[in-house]
DNA sequence: GCCGTCGTAGACAGAGTTGTCTACCTTGAA
DNA sequence: TTCAAGGTAGACAACTCTGTCTACGACGGC
């Protein structure tokens, strides 16, 4: 037996690796990640024990894979919204109105993880900064060219994390999506 | 025996329980709250669990206590330190310089909570809001005398919450004090 | 001096946590 | 046809969590 290579390559798009991330992805959200335990998303997602951890042999494993999972599915929408609103800086306001207005709304899922997993995943720090990068280049990609656009953007997601934070604890969002319009018109003034 | 009132006085004050409550405070602030064991603070605190639930019932107790204890000492820290720093809008960033640089700075406790008690304690959210309503206050009366002062202040706190979340992951805090300082700039021009 | 309050000390229960293990079935490729 | 990968099913270990309980000591006001 030779065996060069590895023989066992990884399944990355099991049909039952997908449920599993899709259920702790919506558990996780909803109910924070400490307070979900790995027996709930194994019985809710429909596998077993054995199966579950063939895919992911911890749970930070699964956080991280949610993590990842999440980011790539938000800035999907977040892009999309704002092309769908015109892909100008008055864009902003309304793609996230219909974030903080969908059912199931729960603030930002890295924001919300950085509190709790700072000790048992220290790494959530630099996912939850690649995330807020990318959320900036995206904001910065339809403010007008300029010198200052940069710095804009990055006065832009600073705000857009607050109105997060307040549509979040706010039951209604309409006194954060207006204090950010007034944040947003006024930057760019 | 006539008996009126309750013979059991509540003991508020008692060393005990302020040793309880000061080493929760810690405790909850740097690791997170469901992080955080009874026994920890048991242990830590130099009690034994008779006293500790004979003052706290339950977790949830405690936590609420915490989260009151920290409103209050933050808000005297907060409302000094814009005194200190010349009770005028350029005093905002400078006092909130003093905490992002601090030792043990972990972000704002409130928001912490907010997302890894939602299920357990519900009252978070009214409670955060109480607590930031308080800070939009000590914000306001810094404020020039307008018209616009509460829309203003409003939108201020706003970008304040942005700033410690961005203050939390992105280790060095100067980014966003200074998108902080860009914004209460624009906004009161 | 008595009694209630506050405290120490620590065993214990009951539930939930993550993670391991054995045993067997199914499917597809060499 | 054989064999390995991926899956089902579920027992089990080891630990941690919150909360209860008994027994006893110290102190202060009535």
């Amino acid at each position: 037996m030779i065996a060069i290579a590895s023989p066992v390559p990884p399944v990355r798009d099991s049909a039952a690796r997908q449920r599993i991330l899709l259920t702790a992805h919506d558990l996780f959200y909803r109910d924070g990640v400490r307070a979900t335990g790995i027996d709930r998303v194994i019985a809710e997602s429909g596998v077993t024990k054995a199966t579950f951890y063939r895919h992911f042999p911890s749970k930070n494993d699964l956080v991280r894979a949610f993590l990842d999972y999440r980011h790539r599915r938000w800035m999907a929408w977040f892009v999309e919204a704002l092309q769908r609103h015109g892909s100008a800086p008055t864009a902003i306001v309304p793609s996230l109105a219909e974030w903080f207005r969908g059912e199931g709304f729960r603030g930002c899922a890295f924001i919300n993880s950085l509190g709790e997993l700072a000790g048992s995943l220290p790494e959530v720090a630099d996912i939850t900064r690649c995330h807020k990068q990318d959320m900036t280049d995206a904001i910065a990609a339809v403010l007008p060219a300029s010198r200052r656009r940069r710095q804009q953007a990055d006065a832009v997601a600073l705000a857009v994390d607050g109105a997060i934070i307040r549509a979040q604890f706010n039951q209604s969002p309409d006194a954060a999506l207006s204090a950010l319009a007034r944040i947003v018109k006024s930057l760019l003034a």
